[in-house]
DNA sequence: AGTAATCTTGCAAAAAAACGCAAAAAACTC
DNA sequence: GAGTTTTTTGCGTTTTTTTGCAAGATTACT
């Protein structure tokens, strides 16, 4: 318990700690904020209504969500954010404390982030600035990202010292997305450089791990990253005895 | 426990003594203000207002916040942003092809690589994210992102990774943004763990170029990152014979 | 449906700001 | 140095802002 008799707080002061920590957790509860804040929930309630008024967050029932969480104003489809969330979900369940996790980036794995519960504590290294940046918003979860030089494209680093970091390294899971898959073929990708990195992903860690939405599946790109048999989980928007997977079930693979 | 002065303050030493409260503190009320200079509200209000239009401080009801933390969750004020594309202008004058080149984050870097000309060829280095993303945005310069921990407050690398592989490099320059410097301590940062890695910025760089925009001159933070004669040059938006620059000037200072 | 939590609305007390005014201090003029 | 002007400061009053409280409406949840 906090017993210090602080200088009574600014109005705006206020307001510029609730979207702060709105920036951290893209939510937050007004009874959470009458506590820390140590106001009345009339003053809070005024408060989300004015940052609200001004667009700096959206009010809903019991608290607020940050105005980049609540609207995806990104050229994002919503018709497969909600598989996104799907997969995400499949992919949060898989995780535990103290793991230490390999990702790539893609708007999937940014779903994944986004639902990791606040008190997982773990540690997540990438090499996609899109991740890391979702990471940072993270409360408990050590991020570290792999240097070298970034790739335009990707957004994400590629080359010589990420590999060779990568080489040196073990993780628990790896989560990747894909931006081709199939039965015959395993995973593959038409970025030469991406593919050098994600196959030092592969090499790192223990159980790697593929997220697609249904769509992109039986799609072949140029370059191979890795045969079927190498991918340790298929996870899709689909129930794993869905018809459509029968070819990759057939094919070996890890369904969830 | 302050001790107050018996003579009168003037108007002037008075508004001083705010500022540098503000830059210690980032917030002040205005009652404090009355007991500790032992004038009357109106006198500190009208201070205060005075000082807001001025652009030093900001005021809100009951006190005052500092720009800096004000504008930290707000929107970019528009106010300063002025400002740093001077100085903006004045730094990309400095760089020519092929060079290689370290730069911190923060919103005047940001202008910096924003101004960068398209048919520049570069390398950027950088531990910052921000500065990473807006340098991929960039058709010509080769991005290289020093890798590590990642702190959750500067959203920059720090910790031994970054620090190891600083150590190996050597930079033509090095631009770095600041939070608190003077005349008589250099430069200064509150963040410890940012401050080894801007000391090893420091370390790998032929020329270290400082960049701040006038009003966080003669503020002064925890943690010294170096001493003013390590620094080649300060860029602010003013002309290098104003005299607001003359202490630094006196002090050693490369001027633009 | 019924219960608990949350929201709206109106109101009142306290704090702070704005305003006009006059005294005091400082700057300027001769 | 005396007188005038300008600036600065403090005080009382009025107005606005902020905050908490309470009663009734609305919403979420089982």
């Amino acid at each position: 318990m906090q017993k210090v008799a602080m200088s009574p707080m600014l109005k705006k002061e206020r307001q510029e700690f609730i979207i702060k920590q709105l920036n951290l957790h893209n939510k937050i509860l007004s009874t959470d904020l009458c506590q820390e804040l140590n106001v009345s929930e009339d003053t809070i309630r005024r408060d989300l209504n004015e940052l609200s008024e001004n667009g700096k967050l959206v009010k809903v029932h019991g608290g607020a969500l940050s105005k980049s969480y609540y609207g995806n104003t990104n050229e994002e489809d919503i018709y497969s954010l909600d598989k996104k969330r799907i997969i995400a979900q499949k992919v949060v369940n898989l995780i535990k404390d103290d793991m230490l996790i390999l990702t790539s980036g893609g708007t999937t794995l940014r779903e994944v982030i986004r639902l990791l519960p606040k008190n997982l504590t773990a540690t997540f290294c990438t090499v996609s600035l899109m991740a890391a940046e979702e990471l940072l918003k993270h409360p408990n979860i050590e991020v570290i990202f792999m240097g070298g030089k970034l790739s335009k494209d990707a957004k994400i680093c590629v080359g010589g010292d990420a590999i060779l970091k990568l080489s040196e390294m073990s993780f628990d899971l790896c989560f990747i997305g894909t931006n081709g898959i199939d039965a015959k073929h395993g995973l593959t990708d038409s970025d030469l450089e991406v593919v050098q990195v994600k196959k030092a992903m592969r090499k790192a860690s223990k159980k790697f791990i593929v997220l697609s939405i249904s769509e992109k599946l039986n799609s072949v790109c140029r370059a191979n990253i890795c045969r079927p048999n190498e991918i340790d989980y298929l996870i899709t928007e689909l129930e794993p005895n869905d018809e459509q997977l029968l070819p990759y079930k057939q094919a070996g693979f890890g369904l969830l």
